[in-house]
Formats: C-alpha cells, structure tokens, sequence
DNA sequence: CTGAAAGCGCTTACAG
DNA sequence: CTGAAAGCGCTTACAG
C-alpha cells in the first residue's frame, strides 16, 4: 500500500496537520519540523493523493479542454499545437489538462464532454466553441469555474477569449498583394458565421477599401472548410472569373485550392499569386513554396493558460479578448 | 451549492447505500425505489462527485497519455491522431484522458510527466517512450496499474503494445518500387536504435533480399527526423549516388526530401521514383502527389484504449504486442 | 508555534 | 431486499 500523509506524520513524529502545512506551505512551521517533514516523505516516497485533496478542498487542479477535430482530419492541427501550448504552461503550475475532442461537430456532443467533465469537478474550461452563441453554458457552468474561449469568440456567456488576429492577418495579407501590384484579388474563405471567417473576411474588405479597389462579390467565395470543396471552389473561381491573386484564408481550403492549381498547372506567381493561411511546414513544400500568414497557435495555448491560471487565481464578472498578432511569412507564391 | 448523494437520497426517500447502489448498478434495488431515486436525481440535477468517488474506490476512471511532440513540431501529427482515437474509445467507457507531451525529448522529462500523474492516482498509462530501456518504470510505476506502449515497443518493462505494422509496410513500399523495375532503391530513415526506424529498415532489407537485389549500404542514409536533415540527407544522398527510386521510412523526411526534389526540379517518377511515409493531406498536393504507406495512426488509439480497458478489468503479468496493418496508397510518384 | 478532530462525498462490508 | 456506519486521505477551522 502507498503510504499517506499519516504515516509520513508518524515517521516524523509531528501532527498530520504539520505535514499538510509544510507539503501545501499554508502556515507557519518551524525549519525543524520542516526538515523532519521531508525527511519522512523522501523516505516514504510519498506522493500527496489529489483525489482526496480535491474532495476535501474542492479544487481538482484539472482544466478541461473540448476542440473539434473529427477522426480523419489531418488539418485541424491548429488545435493540436493550442493545446500543446495549453498543457506545457498549465504543467509549470502544477496543473492537468483533460482533453476531450468533440468528433461530431455538433452542439449536443458539446454540451455532452462538458457534463462528463462536471462530474470530474474541474476547475476550468477551456474550449474551442462549435456554436456562435453559448448561451448554454448558464445552465451547464454556470459560473462554476471559469472559461476560456479559444479561437472563437461566441456570445451569449462570460469568459476570456484568446485567438489570433484574423482581420489583421488578413488585411496584411491583402495589402501586400495590393501593393505587388494585383487589382483583382479573389478570396476563398470558410463559410461566414463562424467568427474566424468573418473577421477574414472582415480584414479582406478593409485592406480592399483602404487602397481604393472596389469591392466585387463575384470573386469571393466561401467554401466547407474541407480539402474537396477548397478544390472544387478554386476551380469555379478560377474558372468564372479572371483574377490576378487569390488569398485563401483558411489552412484546409489552401490545401484544396493548391491542388486544384498544381493540377492545372497554373503558374504562381506569374499566373496566379497566392497567398495561403497557417504556416505549416507543407506550405514550404509546395511548388513554389507557399507564402502564408501564420498564425501563433502554440501561443495562443499558452496565453489561454495563462488567463485561465489569472481567472482562477482570481475569479471576475468581466471579460477580456486577447488578440494575438499573425505573421506574414513571404515565400515565392507572391 | 450543489447537491450531493445524501440530498438525493432524502428527497427520495431512501438510503444512501441504495442511491450508490443504483448510480453503480452494484446491487438489487427494487424498481419502485429505483424510480424515485431517478427521479430526485433528475430534480436535483445530481452529479456524481468522481474525487469523492475515486479517493474512496481507489479508481480515477482517468488514464494518462504521454506523447512526445516538441512545440514547432508541425509534424508529429501521428501522435495527435493517435491520442483522438485514444479519447474517443475510453469516452465511450466512462474514462477521461490526461494530456502531457513530453517536450524535451528528454527522459528525465518522461519520468517527471509520470510522477505527476501518479499524485493523480491515474488507473492507467499509455506512452510514446523516446527511451528504448523503459526499466526505470519499474520504480516509478511498480505495476500499480497497467501500461500500454504505442508506436514504439520498449524492453525493461511488462505492457502490452500497440503500433503499426513497419516491417510490413517498408516490405510492401519497396517491393511495389521493385516490381515497378526498379533495383537501385534508395532508402531514407530515422536514426536507428528507435524500434519504428530499425523496423522500417528491416523491412526494406527484407524486400531487397526476397527478390534478389543486393543490399549496399551506400544508397541507404539515416537521418535526424526534421524537415532540414531531410533535405540535407536527399541532398547528399542524390548527389552521390545514382538511384532510380527512393523509399523515405517517416514523414518528417519525406517532407524535408520532397523540398529538395522540387527544388533541384528532378522528375518524379520519370528520373526518380518515391514512396513516402504516413499519408498526410499535404502529400496528395505536392507534384505529383506522392504515394505513401499509411499507419493506421486514430486505428491505433482505439485499439490501445480498447487493449487498456481490458487491462484494467483483468490485470495479467503477460503482455501482448499488437501490430496493424498498414496500407500502400497509390499516387503518382512511382 | 503545533495538534486533535471534523468533514469533504462517496463505496462497501456488515447486519438484519 | 434495504439501512446505518465506517472510512478512503486529505485540509482547515478551532483551540491552546
């Protein structure tokens, strides 16, 4: 059997409440009994039991994480290295993250992980919204802990929000097409609803009107954001419309769009200049290697952490939205 | 303040020890009894308290997950899928799944990883070990509950194993590339001394001996797995001796090769043909899109979590290694 | 400066 | 067929 903090008490001759002040630090103790304390527990090899720490002070040091990503899809990396940079700062402090992935991409599958991980008393929520308005979370959280929003910003509930910054992303995407010259910049984005393609969408728009180039709905487009439909969206575009450049603002409809082009071998950029989204290390591999305006997804896990961590610390009626900035990374699409 | 079993158990009517029993279904409780004790359940939106439940059943109903995946690695995507199917299956089963990537590479981080998990009574733990002598889990582990390694089968410790089919699967690259008429075969793979890489190694052999082709050991390079000592290795590789096809055993250098490739714009397949490793999206957009063997990487997850779950049922001092099949996807690279 | 003891919310022998 | 009660391993007022 592992021994507990009774046995620990008892090798070291002292209370069983020293031995919790000295491991939790919550009170005064002599450096004497301190050394005797850890003296004990080296020997022992005693590890603290969270379950009973959690039942006791009803807190599980645990953080829950729901993202999207369904089974087959290869792309939504993006997530993965959030979450990667969630755990490595939520580790520092001694923190566990509980992943769950929402592999339906519907609301009540959502609704679903959240409940399991109420049974589990958490002591935050960080998650990757499917829906635009989570007003359902009054009823599932209410309040019980914070929650951190990542990538998407949805309305309807109270809590921090940490994602890039797609408008500006866009915009300088935009703007240096522009000013290489192109007039006719065509955009294939993910459907509109969801924040991220919005605020693309949004940051197209403003770099267009801030250089005097109409606006013309025909070149634009919105597409699932699935490699099939980035394909067969760029060869209507392409195919309709005569367009110098093309901004695809997501990583999966680059993907498609890209093999429409290389199958047409089309030239880029002479033919058709591209600029992509997120800096995958495929993106330098493309013919020619891709530029892209990069996203901080690591980063963004870790500030989400690091709010979160605050929230908990100190919980708070008000919200904020972190914006990370994006990077353009120029490469020969451009 | 949220209800607990002794509230439920009021409101119904009925003792403590039959509400547990119902929740559980750990013995006979009459359906009248049964009804109402639902019912207060459903009224007081009852959940379980899982610290209180595990600090007394010594179960956790969590396992932990220890993968290695360095912050930039936009490539050990193998792994992320791994931990979804992973996730999926023990959700099915009531279990939640503790994240921690390893990010050092380094061992004493693996080691350190564990010892948080075990403060969390964890019911069981799945690892991607970078060490090829796992001894050392004999003392922080001392089977006190079961291990389940993917990807990589280590010596020094009892746990079953789940991981692809890598002798196979280089078998079945090279031999297509054989039957293609090619006898210069070029081979490009991980460092050896990890088992994904020996394997990989082994099965190429195999293929060249099976069909007659002597095995020279100056078309075959080993490289650190990152994009630039792919590049680097194909670079030197091609540059110093003539081959006609060329098997690339991982993603990484599958990747790093490919940019040289298309950089030096050499033919593929007319001056060279390739097969790659792990079929990525990416590897269907590059020119021409690049045959690969595919790991069954999500197929993987499941199934370690289904062998973890039987583990955890019955315990057993013998351990079994799974292996499944890997599959040669067919482009037009060779 | 430190200890004795209550109690977190469950599960599970024990008793009837 | 069901209930009363011990106890899992901690934290934390309370007392001195």
């Amino acid at each position: 059997m592992r021994s507990g903090i009774k046995q620990v008490a008892e090798q070291a001759g002292v209370s069983i409440a020293s031995v919790s002040h000295v491991i939790n630090n919550t009170r005064y103790v002599s450096d004497e009994v301190k050394r005797k304390v850890y003296e004990a527990m080296e020997e022992l090899d005693y590890r603290p039991n969270s379950a009973a720490r959690s039942l006791r002070s009803q807190k599980s040091n645990t953080i829950g994480l729901i993202v999207p990503v369904l089974p087959s899809d290869t792309s939504n990396f993006f997530f993965m290295m959030v979450a990667q940079g969630i755990q490595y700062t939520l580790k520092q402090h001694g923190y566990h993250l509980l992943l769950s992935n929402n592999t339906t991409e519907q609301i009540e599958d959502e609704k679903e992980q959240i409940k399991l991980f109420n049974s589990k008393l958490i002591d935050g929520l960080f998650i990757a919204s499917i829906a635009e308005d989570v007003g359902y979370l009054n009823d599932i959280v209410g309040s019980n802990y914070p929650v951190v929003f990542i990538d998407r910003n949805p309305t309807g509930y109270i809590g921090d929000c940490v994602l890039a910054d797609g408008i500006g992303g866009a915009y300088e995407a935009v703007k240096t097409l522009i000013l290489k010259g192109h007039h006719r910049i065509g955009l294939l984005t993910g459907e509109l609803g969801i924040t991220t393609s919005n605020e693309r969408y949004d940051g197209y728009k403003n770099a267009l009107a801030d250089h005097d180039i109409p606006f013309d709905s025909s070149i634009v487009r919105m597409a699932e954001s699935n490699l099939e439909s980035g394909y067969e969206s760029a060869k209507a575009l392409l195919g309709e419309q005569k367009i110098t450049a093309l901004f695809i603002a997501n990583n999966v409809l680059t993907m498609g769009a890209m093999k429409y082009i290389q199958e047409r071998r089309i030239q880029i950029p002479a033919e058709l200049a591209i600029i992509g989204f997120d800096d995958y290390d495929w993106t330098q591999i493309t013919c020619p290697p891709l530029s892209v305006i990069r996203q901080p997804s690591y980063e963004i896990g870790v500030k989400a952490a690091e709010v979160m961590l605050e929230r908990i610390e100190k919980p708070s009626t008000i919200s904020e939205e972190y914006r990370l900035p994006t990077s353009l990374i120029l490469r020969d699409s451009c």
